[in-house]
DNA sequence: TAACTGATTGTTGGC
DNA sequence: GCCAACAATCAGTTA
C-alpha cells in the first residue's frame, strides 16, 4: 500500500481525542475511520474485481450541494486546496440550509438515483445475460454501456422548483 | 509514479 | 433494522 498510512493512524489518535459533537456523526467519523482502514483493502480488492462497467453511486443531496459549494469555496478561498477544509465547511453550510433551501439538491438527487436505478437494472440484465452465456460479450457490454450513456444526456436539470412542500 | 489519506453527509446494499 | 461501504474532490504523503 501507499498512502499516508501512518498520517492516517495518527489522525485518526486525533480524532478520537477531538470528540465529535454529533453522535451519528461520531458514528459517522468512527466508521469512515474503520472504512478508511478497510478502504485500502477495499479498495485493492475493489480494483481487483470490481466491475468498471458497474454504475457509480448516484451522489446524495448532500453531494449534489457540495459539488456547487466546493466551486463557490474555491472562488471565496483560491488558496485552500485541503478536501477536508471544503468538506467540513460544506457539512456546516449544508447543516445551515432550510429544508426549502436543501429541496433543489434533494429533487437533483433523486433524478441522479433514477437514472443510477436505470444504469443497475440495465447492468443487472447484462450480469444475468453473462452468467448464462459465461463470456463472448465483452465489446457487446461496452456499445451497452454507451447506450446507458446516451440515455441520459437529454436532460439537465428542470425541476428545480419543487421547493414548495413546506 | 501509483495508490492512499482526509473530511463531510446521505444513500445503498448486504446480512 | 443495522451498519459498512461508497459516492466527489485533490493536495499531500508514502512506499
Amino acid at each position: 500500500m501507499k498512502g499516508g498510512k501512518g498520517k492516517a493512524t495518527a489522525k485518526k489518535e486525533t480524532a478520537e481525542v477531538l470528540k465529535p459533537s454529533d453522535d451519528r456523526l461520531g458514528k459517522r467519523k468512527a466508521a469512515a475511520k474503520a472504512d478508511k482502514s478497510s478502504k485500502s483493502k477495499a479498495n485493492k480488492d475493489k480494483k481487483a474485481k470490481k466491475d468498471p462497467n458497474k454504475p457509480k453511486r448516484p451522489a446524495s443531496a448532500f453531494f449534489v450541494f457540495l459539488e456547487e459549494f466546493r466551486e463557490i469555496y474555491k472562488r471565496e478561498h483560491p488558496n485552500v486546496k485541503a478536501v477536508s477544509v471544503v468538506g467540513k465547511a460544506g457539512g456546516e453550510k449544508w447543516k445551515s440550509l432550510t429544508r426549502a433551501e436543501k429541496a433543489p439538491y434533494e429533487a437533483k438527487a433523486a433524478k441522479r438515483k433514477s437514472e443510477y436505478e436505470k444504469q443497475m437494472s440495465a447492468y443487472n440484465k447484462k450480469q444475468e445475460s453473462n452468467a448464462d452465456e459465461g463470456d463472448e460479450d465483452s465489446d457487446r457490454s461496452k456499445s451497452e454501456v454507451n447506450d446507458e450513456d446516451d440515455e441520459e444526456s437529454g436532460e439537465d436539470e428542470e425541476e428545480e422548483e419543487d421547493d414548495d412542500d413546506e
